[in-house]
DNA sequence: CGTCGCCATCTTGTATTCATGTTGGTGTAC
DNA sequence: GTACACCAACATGAATACAAGATGGCGACG
C-alpha cells in the first residue's frame, strides 16, 4: 500500500489486535495511540477510522475507542459467508475449459511430504493462499476482494486451528482430496468436502477461542 | 449514521456521484470539496478516503482526485457476486421452516395493481428494497451487509433500468413469480427466475449506460 | 523552432490548535 | 450517610498551519 503514516498505523494497530496486545473491549483514545506510534493524531484517526469499517474498532463519541469485542454469531456468519464463496468458486471450476492455476496448488497440497510446513505461521499463510486461490481462479474479482475481507477478519481466530500438529496433518489430506475432485471435474464431491473441510475449521476455532481468550487476559493482568 | 460533517460530505458526494454531477474521470481537488461544501479539509478528506474504499474516487499522490471511470467488467462482476447472494439466500428460504417476512413482499408485489409504484424514484427503492428483503431473511447478516454494498456500487447505473415503463411492469411480473416459486418451496425454479431477473437487468442496464454517459457528458460541455 | 531545465504554484500528507461535549470526582446541602 | 450540582480534566470533531513533493509553464540554450 502507500507509504504514508496513516497506512503504517492502520497496519500495526491491526497486527497488535490480531496478536492480542489489544484486547477486545480494551479502551483507548487516539491520543494513546498517537503517543505510542509517535505520529500525530490525523494519521491515527484516519487509521482508526479504517479499523472501524473494518470492524476491529468503535469510536464512542468523545468518550474514546475500544476494541469490539467477539461476536462469535459474526464469525460464524463469515465462515458461511466464506463457504458460499469458495463452494461458488469450486463449482464454477469444475465446469471450467482451463484451469491452469490448479497446477500449483497441486503441487503443494499433493506434493511429497518432506516439502509440507511445520510451523504454524507457514501452514496459516498457505491456507489461506490455497482458499484464495480457488476463488480467484474463478475469475471473479470482486468475489475475490470479498473473499479477502472475509479472511481477514476472521484470520485473528482462524490461526488458533494450526496450534496443534494434527490439524495441520489433516489440513493437508483435507486440501488435497478437494483438488482431487476438482481435477476429475466432480462439482458435487468438491462442494461438500470444501463444505465439511471448512466447517470442521469453524467447529475447532470455536472451542479454542474462549479458552485463548481467557489466557491472554490472564497474562494482562497477572 | 452519525451527525459529523465528514458523514455529510460523504452523502453529498456520492449523491453528486449518482446524479452524474461529477462524472467519471472528472478530476478535483481537497480545496475544491472544501469550498463547495463550506466544510474544512479535515471531514472533506475523510469523506473522500471512504468514498475511496468504496471504490467511487481514487486519490492521486499529492495531484489530486478523481472520480472512477466505469469499468464494466467491475459492474458484471458484481451483477454476478449478486446473483450468488440472492440465489442462496432464496434455496435458503426455500428449506427454512417459518418465513414471516415473505408476508410483506407478497402484499407489495402480488397486491392490487392500483398500488404500483410508477414513478422511477419509487420503482428503484421498491426494486432494492425486494431483493434486499430476500437475502435479510435468510438471516446472515454478513450476507447482507455484502449485498447492501453491492447494491450500492451497482446504483449508479442499475436505476437506469426503470426509466421506460414496460421495465416496471415486467419487475412486477418476474418479483410476483419469484414469490410464487418460494412460496410453494420450488428451490430450483426460484434460482432460475431470479437469476433470469438479475441477469436481465444486468443487459439491459449495459446497454443504456454508455448512451446516458454520452448525454450527461454533452449537457456538461454545452 | 524545438527541447531541456528551473521555479512558482498547487496538491496532498502531517502536525497543531481550537471548539464543544462528556465524564468522573468532589464538595455541599439535606 | 446519601444525593445532587458543579467543575476541572479529558475526549473526539473540526479548523488551521506547516511540510514536502508533483506539475506545468516559461525562458534560455542548442
Amino acid at each position: 500500500m502507500a507509504v504514508n503514516l496513516a497506512t503504517l498505523v492502520y497496519e500495526r494497530l491491526k497486527q497488535d489486535i490480531f496478536d492480542f496486545r489489544m484486547l477486545p473491549g480494551d479502551r483507548f483514545t487516539e491520543s494513546e495511540i498517537s503517543e505510542r506510534t509517535q505520529a500525530s493524531r490525523t494519521p491515527v484517526r484516519e487509521a482508526l477510522y479504517r479499523l472501524e469499517h473494518d470492524g476491529y474498532v468503535e469510536v464512542m463519541f468523545r468518550s474514546g475507542w475500544r476494541v469490539k469485542p467477539f461476536d462469535f454469531r459474526q464469525f460464524e456468519e463469515l465462515y458461511d459467508l466464506r463457504i458460499m464463496l469458495e463452494t461458488t468458486a469450486v463449482r464454477r471450476l469444475c465446469e471450467a475449459d482451463e484451469r491452469p492455476q490448479l497446477d500449483g496448488l497441486k503441487k503443494i497440497w499433493m506434493g511429497p511430504p518432506e516439502e509440507r510446513a511445520t510451523e504454524m505461521r507457514d501452514m496459516t499463510e498457505r491456507d489461506e493462499a490455497f482458499h484464495s486461490a480457488l476463488v480467484a481462479a474463478a475469475g471473479n474479482r470482486e468475489m475475490s476482494r470479498v473473499h479477502t475481507e472475509v479472511t481477514e477478519r476472521i484470520r485473528i481466530i482462524r490461526r488458533l486451528d494450526f496450534t496443534k500438529p494434527p490439524r495441520i496433518e489433516t489440513t493437508y489430506l483435507e486440501h488435497a482430496k478437494i483438488l482431487r475432485a476438482l481435477l476429475q471435474r466432480r462439482a458435487e464431491a468438491a462442494d461438500l468436502l470444501l463444505r465439511a473441510h471448512i466447517g470442521a475449521s469453524k467447529a475447532e476455532v470455536r472451542k479454542i477461542t474462549l479458552h485463548m481468550l481467557h489466557e491472554a487476559r490472564e497474562q494482562a493482568t497477572g
